[in-house]
DNA sequence: AACGTTCTTGTAAACGTTTACGAAGACACT
DNA sequence: AGTGTCTTCGTAAACGTTTACAAGAACGTT
């Protein structure tokens, strides 16, 4: 059945006495008489045969995969992003290519201009940092990309988004309606995508609510793990004493509730916590922790769908696609009756 | 600088008046004069020139891909792993392709047969059931393969796997020296490679240590899931009063945690907990919980190397690489005094 | 019986590289 | 000046497919 030895067109042509060209036709399902096809099948069944992919890749001009690049695989929520992904791409018939890049702006433009060698037929990027340069290099790309994140206004490519205001909004109306007033937050960097616009988000919502917004209820984390909330879960209760917590991440968030636990504060009894992306982590935890879904496989699905869609047609318009958020109530952010 | 078209050698040949030949040496670095190598280079800067991809591979007749297939993407120590891999296997330039499988063997065979279509040069495989034909594809496989997790006696290829009885072993010792008695186990499905080990590990070491190992302290979740783990830690806790449990998993920990908690049980005090795999989630929780290192993330570093190392040369002798465990005591297993 | 269609099949070119081979030039040595 | 060696460069073949094109066979139509 399956043969050691690499097999070829020309061996499966010879073996069953016709061209290579009826053989290519028969296997790809073309028109072909019932003999011809008959005699192929077999020869092919017998060699084990089966098509060489960078072969079919130069003459057809496609790979048949799509590259994958996300700044932070540690994160929970790109992992559940990618599985999301993985699945719609490998449904449509094309592999997964994942480049994990490093946080910075240069790795990102030279995986962008690797893409050009035309190792994947497209590419989907989630950018932690939107940079000129990096914008530079997305729009001179010969191939389609789809960005996950907020772009710049202007900016002409498809790409799809969370609503990380709206969502922040949810949290904060959630425990202001619990009696909550000094809501803190626990925020990643903020010169990224994702901790700019939480921070927005928080500034936002606070205010149209005529919360108080002193700087010692805000500290931002290094970066989005759960070392860099545990720090800064720290100094925040350092320096305030807040009734609930909002955390750019459900990492962050369970990084603060160690450290309520360590302080002897109750969560939710001393402190309600809110935490953000609603991954598989915050209903592991005990309590479990409320979160803002902010749509990760949906915008998974979605970013997939889109690039998939622009490879079948390249002049379809470009579409920006914003995912509404929701609130998953869970255990850290009601006080039980 | 970079160019909407795309370019090839020709072009790029054409522009500096020299052969085709002459800019393939020269790009590849490869003996050339001062004169050419200027023209050259400043003709394929001009033009934004990248050399195909798949052109080069067909003709060198290497991908520069790793496959890698993993059945269960959802666990956060494939994800560990996963991250490992990809991070060995780009720095020797290679790129990664990820295929996550199902659960059944079908789909790995469906994909080692697809392997065979030379869209990678090696795979990296971790299946969670062995199953004869399976072996029987992996024989046949024409491409180098590294297992990840144990394989029958005989079947000589590369691999590498944990010691997960000398690991149960650490994992009661340490209950046992903490005078825990009864020792319940919430294992994964049995019929799985990781699950049969486990098990195996444990009537060991329960055995050796002449504990007690009534029926009642053994049950089996379904799958490695936390859902799964809350249904099995639920019937054990309904069919005895254990003093210390381990599971398979840290995702069955934690959802045994939970359990725990629900019933008021306190851990470690009325309970003494251990994990497996040591990942991040264990000491995410509060209280952390001791876990078995059962060195995943060597694994996956050996494994990587394993596969690099065949690829290079195709007659090296078989490896099959053992990890040893390490025990990672944390809060749930020791009660503080 | 000649003609036009339609269907089937083979021949050959093409995709964009790398590289074996040979020609020509540069250089040193006798 | 003739010979040999070394280096540099261009020509062309090759990697394994897909597919445009043409040739022939089969068939119905007039």
């Amino acid at each position: 059945m399956a043969e050691a030895k690499k097999s070829t067109l020309v061996l499966v042509a010879e073996r069953a006495g016709v061209s290579i060209a009826s053989v290519s036709r028969v296997l790809n399902g073309l028109p072909a008489s019932e003999q011809i096809s008959a005699k192929v099948k077999a020869a092919a069944q017998e060699l084990g045969y089966v098509a060489d992919a960078t072969a079919r890749s130069l003459k057809v001009g496609r790979t048949e995969q799509i590259a994958l690049a996300v700044a932070d695989v540690g994160n929970p929520v790109y992992v559940a992003m990618m599985n999301e992904i993985s699945r719609v791409v490998t449904d449509a018939g094309y592999r997964l290519v994942t480049s994990s890049t490093g946080n910075d702006a240069e790795d990102q433009i030279a995986l962008l201009s690797s893409l050009n060698r035309g190792y994947a037929d497209g590419m989907i990027l989630s950018p932690l940092r939107v940079t000129e340069p990096l914008i530079a290099e997305l729009r001179a790309s010969r191939l389609p990309i789809v960005v996950i994140g907020s772009l710049p206004e202007g900016v002409e490519l498809d790409s799809v988004r969370a609503d990380s205001v709206a969502g922040m909004g949810l949290a904060i109306k959630h425990l202001a309606k619990q009696g909550r007033q000094r809501i803190a937050f626990v925020n990643g960097p903020v010169d990224t995508v994702p901790g700019a616009a939480r921070l927005r988000g928080y500034v936002t919502a606070m205010d149209k609510r005529g919360l108080p917004m002193h700087g010692d209820l805000q500290v931002n984390a290094d970066d989005f793990t759960f070392a860099a909330g545990l720090v800064a879960a720290e100094a925040l209760l350092d320096q305030s004493a807040p009734d609930a917590i909002v955390c750019a991440n459900d990492l962050l968030a369970v990084a603060t509730m160690k450290v309520l636990a360590r302080r002897g504060l109750s969560v939710p009894g001393d402190v309600a916590l809110i935490g953000m992306d609603d991954t598989e982590i915050a209903e592991l935890v005990t309590p479990s922790i409320t979160s803002v879904n902010l749509g990760s496989v949906k915008r998974a699905r979605e970013a997939a769908k889109l690039l998939i869609r622009r490879l079948a047609d390249p002049d379809a318009p470009v579409k920006q696609v914003v995912i509404a958020p929701k609130l998953t109530i869970r255990e850290s952010s009601v006080i039980p009756h």
